[in-house]
DNA sequence: TTGTAAGCGTTATCAT
DNA sequence: ATGATAACGCTTACAA
């Protein structure tokens, strides 16, 4: 005599006085249940759930349709998976969650993925190459039907695992040489194109690249190519450098900092730093900081990536912000075209990034 | 005659002379592949891989064992689940990714998962109440072992859903009236204390608490109430006031701010803010930078929630930090531990903040 | 100690 | 148009 539900009592805010103490919680209903209970097979039933709706006399359909209602009966996806081997399940490879870049594309994913019916499983690399492997091994263990993804460690290669099960993967941000996979990327020489042509307009001949270390990353190695390039070809009477900054390297960054600030200053040359992502925009700043100075005074800033909290620092720090919510809906769209079978050759996603003007970058002169 | 099995040849590298171009990629192989090989019975295999080795015959472990090694053989989760019903995969639901608090706590949480060996599955509120109920949804049709839950609104009670299929919950930072499940918070009134203490020490005695709408979140409400009562009981000389700040209120607050301060000065007393959290802190910092106005100049300000941007605003924002990792790591193990098998009533783990003093709390006199 | 077989919730191939 | 029935990859009584 479990429950004797006395009608009398609708509402029950869990009277404690049960003898078992946890219900075993009833499962949920299975197509089995429902085809019971609509008086019909599971054949039947399963062919209303995918809408084969035409072949069913609309008695059956009526009927399963109101079983499956009265049930709130919903289809197993592991199930399925187990049948046809799709999940509806996409992963999303960050290379760092804390990075905003990767939340921000993840939004965009996540959109595009929440729209196609897609559910988004996040795997935060952490930056830990060891962390790419576990990805992968989830995407075919979980048979997630494909896989978005910011690599870590481009210079590794387990791709093995994952083409050899036949899962699309979309690349994000870094590129990998030698994948058939497609590719969405921010336009990286446009983008240094806006930054550099802005900082000459306001009368900056000496600039600075602060990047993460460039290593085998692809959005940084095209960011500095296209850094030296510019240099070389568009801006003669510029003079351009390069600083590799890590997280434990502040103080080395801020002492370069001062140097190279001081030896432009001294050359009658107007100095401006580019940094070349989020992260090296808050180690700049940080470093300025501390040093005392004012962005836009001392010198001229300007970051790739557009941050929360880029108008609050000094005068405002300009930017040049990447598409990002339209890159992380690219690449889930792509990747969902793949998953529908879409058998083109490997594409490339270009998007143009936005430059903006703030008070770190105006020239002194105004 | 479906293997002869020469012995002859017993690691055979998919020779390349098949007749179709694509080799459609062959699929994983599964237990009975394994069996195969190891010319035993799936049971056997099924056995090896749970652990059952103390009743395997060293021959047949061996056997298996290799059978797996040159395989790749990795057990599907997913078939695993369909009988048993664990999937090994944790959902952990924020309100808003864009929130870093969220992230910071996600950090947490995955270090806990990964060291069990769980996947963590990210669903993105959105601030959306909506997709809260796609997340629960997704709980019980993806048959998720269990699910880290930071409400997006309290009001609802779609808990329905979730508790009947036994699934267990664990809250995060916002509780839920009436639901039997494990709470992680940090000590909002102890952070609110530690807040004020620090304002009322360094001379401000006009504090103006900015908060996210309070609505039915708990968290807002326990540190608005902690905050009520601190001036009330522990510091009868000082003003204290409310501010509800929206995503569009940006000049609402800044207009407030401005009059609020002057009437406090008119009065002789020195104001400052108390923000909320890291949204709240951002809006605030944002106000007063377009005010002209200068953290620790004007007003006090210190935040809840340490931020990677507090040290460059001004003189540096003084914040509360929340243990966001350990309340990560806390809410995982806690359910962890309820998938496990725990039966205990419903426990409520309560972990310290950390002040950190910067310049906009540095009394002028110093 | 090992193998056989049933079943988890679906879908798909047959008959009917 | 509908219903048995056999998979999918795995675990687990139950037999041997």
């Amino acid at each position: 005599m479990p429950k004797p539900a006395p009608t009398a009592t609708p509402s029950r805010p869990c009277p404690p006085g049960a003898a078992k103490p946890a219900a075993p919680a009833k499962a949920r209903a299975t197509i089995a249940d429902v085809a019971l209970a609509a008086q019909v097979s599971k054949a039947t039933v399963s062919r209303y759930l995918n809408g084969r709706t035409d072949i069913l006399t609309p008695d059956m359909a009526k009927r399963v349709q109101e079983a499956i209602a009265s049930l709130q009966y919903r289809p197993s996806p592991m199930a399925q998976a187990l049948k046809h081997g799709r999940t509806r399940l996409i992963g999303l490879a960050v290379a760092d969650v804390t990075n905003p870049f990767s939340v921000a594309v993840l939004q965009g994913a996540e959109k595009a993925c929440q729209a196609a019916g897609y559910l988004l499983v996040l795997f935060n690399l952490g930056n830990e190459a060891g962390r790419e492997r576990d990805a992968m091994h989830a995407l075919s263990a979980y048979q997630l039907d494909g896989m978005i993804l910011n690599r870590v460690d481009t210079s590794a290669q387990l791709w093995q695992d994952a083409q050899l099960h036949g899962k699309p993967i979309v690349l994000v941000d870094r590129f990998q040489e030698g994948l058939d996979a497609d590719f969405v990327t921010v336009d990286n020489p446009g983008v240094v194109q806006i930054a550099m042509d802005h900082l000459q307009q306001q009368g900056f001949d000496e600039v600075l690249l602060v990047t993460e270390p460039i290593a085998d990353v692809s959005s940084r190695t095209a960011r500095q190519q296209a850094f030296a390039r510019y240099i070389q070809s568009q801006a003669p009477t510029m003079q351009g450098s390069v600083w590799e900054s890590t997280a434990d390297g502040a103080s080395a960054l801020q002492q370069h900092l001062q140097h190279w600030q001081q030896q432009a200053q001294q050359a009658g040359r107007r100095p401006a730093v580019l940094a070349g992502n989020a992260v090296a925009s808050l180690r700049v700043a940080t470093a300025v900081h501390a040093l005392g100075w004012v962005p836009g005074r001392e010198l001229g800033i300007i970051g790739v990536d557009e941050t929360d909290w880029a108008a609050l620092v000094g005068p405002g720090l300009s930017t040049v912000a990447q598409p990002t919510d339209a890159l992380g809906q690219a690449a889930a769209t792509c990747l969902i075209e793949r998953i529908q079978g879409l058998q083109s050759p490997a594409r490339t996603v270009e998007l143009p990034g936005t430059i903006i003007v703030r008070g770190s970058t105006k020239s002194p002169s105004n």
